[in-house]
DNA sequence: ATCTTTCCTG
DNA sequence: CAGGAAAGAT
């Protein structure tokens, strides 16, 4: 890891800050944030005003995603899928019981500016304007290279999951010929002479569609080489992408996806487990048979439904699929200041799968089995594919005016793609360092900066329970080393400073950031030391006498959050 | 009344 | 760090 994010991330005065009176409302003092304190991404769900219609197709494509890839994380709490390191085996228990206590909501308040700037530069000015077009040029010509050849690769594999379906019909040999002869350049209108089948008729369509797509999207960069020749192509390669993968997943749906109109009901109800079985690839018929079948038992919001492996014996073609994606596979940097390219991101799902995480790994809970890595990239192949192919429109869905801006379709799809149930270690190391920008983050922020946990109560709560611990020990430790400054005669609180080389430094560098990989923001040393002389002032003044003489400092401390940056969405911090 | 936060314990 | 009681906030 090698996260060094610059300082002027933070806030650069904390006295702006001091004077709101609003605990609940941060007003950050960026000096050098002109696009403020919002956030682009927002949160994965509801800030985006999407109509009814829109969240039932997505809350089914969400759910037809977690079927189809069995996601090991479709058991039931959340909270037994954390990687349960310490051992305890009671810890499922102890998690089911409170669970079942728990009454309370998710925190819904303090929403204090989401997400710091997203530092997309203007561009560059007039001076060096020839070069960088044709940089920008070279670029997207690449990108449009990549792109056909990673739709080739999704045709491919779409086809792939239909010959396995439907193994009377030979189909994919013909794809994969049709395939070669559009690599070799020989545009031809028998992709669809045949077999006469339908969906292959369907489907060869799209792949002319999208090939003349891609087509008019190469014609543009050989046209255009105008000053206006970036946007346009940016908006034409994306138009493309979002052009060919709609109309991939309209096969997908006409092919037997369809589901009935989506029940919503509350999400933080429970599923039932899914079992290992969850994890075999099942035929769209089969979704199509259960779901006709089985809808009077669906009570749930269908993002979260997953069907019992009871309900319909399931093919046994595929044991033991544990996982979906290599346990040791490297995960995928994302940097919001080089905005990620849509052929990558097509290229990351191909690989990895709609489950892969981008962000935190090892994500398994401890019960799922670990020894078959090698076990993983044979049938989930298969699965994967109608996955990413659902996954991608969702995104679709979710952005259906095309905006277009690489870094937002990745959150998108990140949001939509990698979500987890349970908190592992490499998120609550994520948080230990989030806690140096922000020590009182509100729910929001924290759905916010976990896009891939799927968050209901009991996850919430533990988040906010980890910060709550965090900060105790943080004011615990500045209590002690103010009592000890007292101690060591210290009468000036100007005296009392920290530093990086400061004991407390040191000590709170070791809880939050053990492994010491990360840079600590100077801001977090101001606050740290502003903590301090509060504590030292009080303690000084004798307030400590009353039992709530702390809560004072809480309310000046709470003031001096920092805004995490992007960054914090999407790398890894592992 | 409900939810958040702190405090204490293990 | 988690669990739980209790205080605090809304």
């Amino acid at each position: 890891m090698n996260l060094s994010l610059p300082d002027q991330n933070m806030h650069s005065s904390s006295e702006g800050c001091l004077d709101d009176d609003k605990p609940d409302i941060m007003l950050p003092c960026f000096p050098s944030s002109p696009s403020g304190h919002i956030s682009i991404g927002a949160s994965p769900e509801g800030e985006h005003p999407m109509t009814d219609h829109m969240q039932a197709k997505r809350a089914r494509v969400e759910n037809i995603i977690r079927v189809m890839a069995g996601s090991p994380n479709s058991r039931q709490h959340g909270d037994s899928e954390r990687s349960d390191t310490d051992g305890k085996d009671t810890r499922e228990a102890r998690e089911a019981y409170r669970e079942n206590k728990r009454k309370q909501r998710l925190p819904q308040h303090q929403d204090h500016s989401v997400g710091g700037p997203v530092s997309r530069r203007p561009g560059s000015s007039s001076s060096d304007t020839c070069n960088t077009k044709d940089e920008e040029c070279h670029k997207l010509k690449e990108q449009l290279h990549s792109m056909q050849r990673l739709l080739r690769q999704l045709q491919e594999k779409f086809l792939q999951v239909y010959s396995q379906e439907e193994p009377e019909h030979d189909s994919r040999d013909e794809m994969e010929v049709a395939i070669e002869h559009d690599t070799l350049g020989e545009t031809t209108d028998t992709y669809y002479v045949g077999t006469g089948d339908d969906f292959e008729r369907k489907n060869s369509r799209v792949t002319v569609d999208c090939r003349d797509r891609m087509k008019e999207v190469s014609y543009v960069v050989h046209q255009r080489e105008s000053h206006n020749l970036q946007e346009t192509l940016k908006q034409e390669l994306s138009r493309a992408v979002n052009e060919c993968v709609d109309k991939v997943f309209k096969k997908v749906s006409s092919k037997g996806l369809e589901l009935s109109p989506g029940k919503h009901a509350d999400s933080t109800q429970e599923q039932p487990p899914a079992g290992e079985a969850a994890l075999k690839p099942r035929s769209l018929e089969y979704y199509e048979s259960t779901e006709a079948q089985s809808s009077q038992d669906q009570t749930e919001a269908l993002s979260l439904v997953v069907r019992k492996p009871a309900v319909t014996p399931l093919s046994s073609v595929t044991p033991s699929v544990k996982r979906p994606y290599p346990v040791h596979q490297t995960p995928f940097q994302f940097n919001y200041g080089t905005p990620l390219h849509d052929s990558q991101i097509l290229e990351h799902l191909l690989k990895y799968g709609p489950h892969s995480n981008f962000g935190a790994l090892p994500c398994m809970p401890p019960s799922m089995d670990r020894t078959s890595p090698d076990s993983v990239d044979l049938p989930w192949d298969s699965i994967a594919m109608r996955s990413k192919v659902t996954s991608m429109t969702v995104d679709n869905l979710c952005l259906p005016h095309v905006k277009i801006e690489c870094g937002e379709l990745f959150f998108c799809l990140n949001v939509n793609v990698n979500i987890q149930e349970g908190l592992t270690p490499s998120h609550l190391k994520k948080a230990k360092l989030m806690f140096f920008y922000t020590r009182y983050p509100s729910s929001n922020v924290l759905k916010t900066f976990f896009p891939d946990v799927k968050f209901n109560r009991c996850i919430t709560s533990q988040l906010i329970k980890w910060f709550s611990n965090f900060r105790e020990f943080y004011y615990i430790q500045m209590e002690k080393f103010a009592r000890q400054a007292m101690v060591d005669g210290i009468s000036d609180v100007k005296d009392i400073t920290v530093s990086r080389d400061s004991e407390l430094f040191r000590a709170l560098n070791m809880h939050y950031n053990k492994a010491n990989d990360f840079h600590v923001p100077d801001r977090f040393l101001e606050v740290a030391e502003i903590t301090l002389h509060e504590f030292y002032n009080a303690i000084a003044a004798a307030k400590d006498s009353d039992p709530s003489w702390k809560k004072a400092i809480y309310k000046v401390i709470c003031k001096l959050d920092s805004d995490v940056p992007e960054e914090f969405k999407t790398s890894s911090y592992l």
